[in-house]
DNA sequence: AGCACA
């Protein structure tokens, strides 16, 4: 029986301690993903929070729900236990900030999205306690130098399938970034699946032209978002 | 068992 109010942050404890850092969190994500927006996932290994994390979502209701289907869930192997948090997180604000001047302004909120702030330093929560520069490039080149087999896969299509994206992202931060390139017809998420979407335009070449420049965007200065042609 | 990130 809790004692802490009902809020949109959950604070999930008993994990298992022997499971790599990114690995619970993105385990954490999928798994709370299922019941509703996850914004956030906050997982440290120091001595003091270990076995323990904080799921960010949009909404109180989906925090209550996931909480009432995930509490005591077997997750590697040992029954996780799932309370609400006592504080609200950070990401709560920033989000809060990001949907301001969603209303205010649309011009300002491209600015603010692609320029220094908002969006390049407030999405990034996830990926900003990395301890190497490196990695920033690394994961550029990632997207970027195509295998060979992914070079095969490409069968131009006019909707695009976007990949690795950071887990709060919007439908509305995506449509400012492709409808800058002709034809552009809409974005898609995917429920459950905060981490990809589609880019609907009205023809394969206009959607190739997208490609070629989006394609491997730094979409946070360590999310190089990843673009290739649906395949269907 | 342990409630953080700014």
């Amino acid at each position: 029986m809790s004692s802490i109010p009902p809020n949109k942050t959950l604070y999930v404890n008993n994990l298992n301690e022997k499971i790599q850092k990114e690995e619970l969190r993105k385990a954490l994500y999928y798994l709370f993903s299922q019941y509703g927006r996850v914004v956030d996932v906050v997982a440290l290994k120091t001595i003091k929070m270990r076995g323990q994390a904080f799921i960010v979502y949009r909404e109180i209701t989906e925090a209550t729900k996931a909480m009432r289907s995930l509490q005591g869930f077997p997750l590697f192997d040992k029954p996780i236990k799932i309370d609400y948090a006592k504080t609200r997180s950070n990401k709560l604000n920033v989000l809060d900030g990001e949907y301001k001047l969603d209303e205010s302004n649309t011009q300002s909120i491209y600015s603010q999205m692609f320029s220094e702030s908002k969006f390049s330093q407030g999405v990034t929560t996830i990926s900003k306690k990395r301890e190497h520069e490196e990695d920033d490039q690394s994961n550029k080149k990632m997207a970027l130098d195509k295998t060979d087999e992914e070079e095969e896969n490409v069968i131009p299509n006019r909707i695009l399938f976007l990949q690795n994206l950071p887990m709060d992202i919007t439908e509305k931060m995506l449509s400012y970034l492709f409808v800058q390139y002709p034809g552009f017809k809409e974005i898609r998420l995917v429920p459950g699946k905060p981490d990809i979407a589609f880019a609907e335009y009205e023809n394969e070449l206009q959607a190739q032209t997208a490609l070629k420049v989006l394609d491997g965007f730094n979409i946070t200065p360590t999310n190089a978002m990843k673009v290739e042609f649906a395949k269907i």
